[in-house]
DNA sequence: CTCACCGGTTTGATCGATCAAATAACGAGA
DNA sequence: TCTCGTTATTTGATCGATCAAACCGGTGAG
């Protein structure tokens, strides 16, 4: 097979100089129209292809994003980062970037796949998830002014810093749209089942629920016979409602931090025989569609939109953080409820389109 | 900041040569033990790290492999392919390969990007999942030698050319072993919940029941009877187990294709007041771990160390097709049954480490 | 005594693109 | 007519690494 064509060779068929050739790829608005469509048809006739890494030699830049990616997945809502990642995938196809994986052992060794990343101009920038309590890999980052954006809020620190680009869902918009829905079908003990945690997304989470139920009247000491901790998994939840259903605590209806939760709650309950029993779920789970939970979505189309776009503005430069402007760092994206069988009590249609789901091996 | 170090500031540094830092680098064992000592502190004292894309400019490798990775996942068993790209991640990251993602509206635009892949030198190979039948991308592939495996055979192809390596799960192996257990457990009227398919997984994962259950002297018309299509989804196997169940059928236990299938059964069967009735599933998807389900585990971490074995020996520079050993194109690996509760009578204790699942933006 | 060959190392060319500066072509204004 | 400016295009250098060939002192065979 003959060797591939350079621009070289496209400048040679077309009459003109390398530089055309590369300003008709990079810049055609200086290139002659007529020069142009010369070129143009040259490359066609080649079926010519710029070549990566010649380019990235050059301009040191990759058009590529790096993410670290973990070998297990846990748990039911742990897809939420392979939802995240198909979508980012996808929206960053769009700008003609690409996505690259890295995996790493702890923080420290992150920092260093960092590194080398940015050295060997594999990466322009970087996509942080799983962001801890003051996580020491964001200061790496501020200080080596390597370009990111996390995904999650940096909890622990000053959430305005510019320097601090992050995207998030709205947790407490989440909880309080389900319960609000609740309430809007005539419920009013509206249980809350959520994680132990008493900072970040649980309480969060926790809060949305607690607000929406005090803009009914309903607070002190009934609101908090509402609500339960746990850790997140199915069977915990399942104790808590067997515990619960058996104590006629006159609970009507529950929404749940997470799918894991509200599965486990929804099958306890109608185990028990209350097939009608309202629950919501968050996460929007692969799951929730398949057993016709309700939950709240992510929207994680918008949080990969959104991490792009403050990586990289409209374009596929990044931009630089001088040049950026502040209000455009952060974006808190707003989740939506999913309705379905679950939340009513009166059997409805599934969802169109969720009976048929497909194996990854099976014919299209 | 200072430029970045190249090879030839190491170079002066240790007073060698570039080319000899080069070997160091590539070749150590042609570097004499002193030389290459002293290049080696040069590196460390510079913190020098090779630049990736001006070594793939001249070499035309990259360490990296490319796989399709597209916007939705459908169902709880379209997570798979997400867990084996985990696997593959984290098997490629210790052979110093990386993972990059693309997507593609349908095959005609995936074979654009494996044009575009290769000719910027940004892949050394490709991972084809979701293979139909007589897939024209392999033919693409094979035609314009460029190195693959595909996860799933090549249904319609012959499974023994070499220049189609494959790695997959063996369905019969699967099914069959989901149903021995069953058998051995003193079941006789063992069902099957299969998808309408007459090729390929869907027929291979049924056969294996079939046959186990022949081994066990069920077989003609009594075997016929134990068995149902429909296609995946947690709604449908409500339907056909409610149908079932008012029927009197006789059936003791259940074989679903699928965890998606066997969730809607377990569901249905517990809710009937059969909270002992046993299914199991397939792929062990996290909600069978979630939720107590038995369920085949594809094990995808060794499918994923079989497909970089193949692509990459032992090595992390592709095996040309023609030093290949025609032996080692292909490999289909064992599945293996994890029993949980859902398939013994009386309840037994959860699977260890399973109840805690985190969500993606918790605390460590 | 010549010469091929050895391991270890150096030198110059090269991969394919873009950058920066130089050049050519052409028209407007003095 | 000559300069100046603008626009379109060309030329040479460069990015950071590896490749291919040359080099070098030393050995052993013919």
């Amino acid at each position: 097979m003959a060797q591939l064509p350079t621009v070289s060779d496209v400048a040679r068929l077309a009459g003109v100089s390398r530089q055309t050739v590369s300003n008709v790829l990079n810049s055609p608005a200086i290139v002659l129209p007529d020069t142009r469509g010369r070129v143009e048809a040259a490359i066609d006739e080649l079926g010519y292809r710029p070549h990566a890494s010649a380019r990235r030699l050059r301009t040191r830049t990759s058009s590529t994003i790096g993410i670290r990616l973990d070998p297990e997945t846990n748990g039911i809502s742990g897809t939420v980062l392979d939802r995240y990642l198909h979508a980012l995938t996808e929206k960053a196809a769009e700008r003609g970037l690409r996505m690259m994986l890295f995996t790493a052992r702890d923080h420290h060794d992150e920092v260093d796949q960092f590194r080398a990343l940015r050295d060997g101009a594999d990466v322009d920038a970087v996509i942080l998830t799983a962001t801890s309590f003051r996580d020491d890999r964001i200061d790496w980052l501020v200080e080596h002014d390597m370009p990111f954006v996390t995904f999650g809020r940096p909890w622990g620190s000053d959430f305005n810093d510019p320097a601090v680009p992050w995207v998030d869902v709205d947790g407490f918009a989440g909880t309080s749209q389900a319960t609000r829905h609740l309430l809007g079908r005539g419920h009013r003990r509206i249980g809350y089942l959520g994680w132990p945690d008493d900072w970040g997304i649980g309480k969060e989470r926790r809060d949305g629920w607690a607000t929406a139920m005090a803009e009914a009247g309903i607070a002190g000491d009934e609101l908090a016979d509402l609500s339960w901790r746990t850790d997140d998994g199915v069977p915990n939840a399942r104790q808590i409602i067997e515990r619960l259903l058996a104590d006629e605590a006159g609970v009507e209806a529950l929404v749940c931090v997470s799918d894991s939760l509200a599965l486990g709650a929804m099958m306890a309950v109608r185990e028990a025989g209350h097939p009608h029993f309202p629950v919501i779920g968050f996460d929007n789970s692969a799951v929730a569609r398949a057993v016709g939970l309700s939950s709240v979505d992510q929207r994680l189309d918008q949080v990969a939109a959104a991490s792009l776009q403050i990586l990289f503005g409209d374009g596929s430069r990044v931009v630089p953080i001088d040049e950026a402007d502040a209000a455009t760092r952060h974006s808190l994206i707003e989740p939506r409820l999913v309705v379905r069988r679950s939340s009513h009590l009166a059997p409805v249609e599934e969802e169109a389109g969720s009976t048929r789901t497909g194996n990854h091996n099976r014919k299209e």
